[in-house]
DNA sequence: CAACTGTATATATATGATATACACACTATA
DNA sequence: TATAGTGTGTATATCATATATATACAGTTG
């Protein structure tokens, strides 16, 4: 697990961990039943309070990505590459959705943003 | 001016209006020198209130945007439509960035991301 | 003065993050 | 086999910040 906090991001740290977190499943990095960190491991590696680890797990089990077991740990359920994927595609569909509508402010074609998007890839 | 307000968007309401606003100048419906509507009268319009168009319009006015007089009204600044028009790619990349983090994380390759963009074009 | 303009103060609500004290589960060892 | 120790997750009370507000204040103009 090598989960990174931005402090200077934007998006809350439970979202960042929960965001890194379902991309390591996503990865195959981690499968069903495996083991995740310990919310107190966590958060004395990112140096933040148990409440925002325990929060970020607390969102993942809600969503079916994990379960949880007082006393024991948080490990990965089965069956949720898939969902996540999907869930995944509709999040660059909602990014691309707001670069075109701020490309129709000023004017971009398609071709224009076709080609921003070909240079940033590369980088 | 037609601003639009939504209560469902997760953006705050002050920033919905000066992104509308900058839209409009970028536009040239409102040129250097012409009036906005009153704080008073957008947020009556609006129904929100006055403090809330307040700080839309000190953003804009902190971004020299627009210049505000007490007891007069608010004005457009002039010579802001390039500075807009750059501000407004840098955001459009921004954008795409994020669409191209988020495709990596589900291992969509450069030519099913413009596919996806063109869809979405034109729709 | 009247009717318009923008401004300042004090306040409510929601969200993100925290410290600290609590309760459950395993396991080594007396 | 009992139990202390160290691991796990949980609950309460609290703080800081951001968004939005109502209401009272002050300047400008005809």
């Amino acid at each position: 697990m090598n989960i990174i906090i931005s402090n200077t991001s934007e998006k809350p740290i439970y979202e960042q961990i929960t965001t890194q977190i379902k991309a390591i499943i996503m990865k195959g990095e981690l499968n069903a039943g495996d083991a995740l960190p310990s919310i107190r491991f966590l958060a004395k590696e990112l140096r933040i309070s148990v409440i925002t680890t325990k929060r970020a797990y607390e969102e993942l089990e809600r969503d079916g990505f994990i379960e949880t077991v007082p006393g024991k740990g948080s490990f990965v359920a089965s069956g949720n590459q898939e969902l996540l994927r999907e869930e995944q595609l509709r999040i660059t569909e909602g990014h691309l959705i707001q670069a075109i509508e701020s490309a129709r402010s000023c004017s971009l074609s398609l071709a224009q943003l076709q080609e921003m998007l070909a240079v940033l890839y590369e980088e």
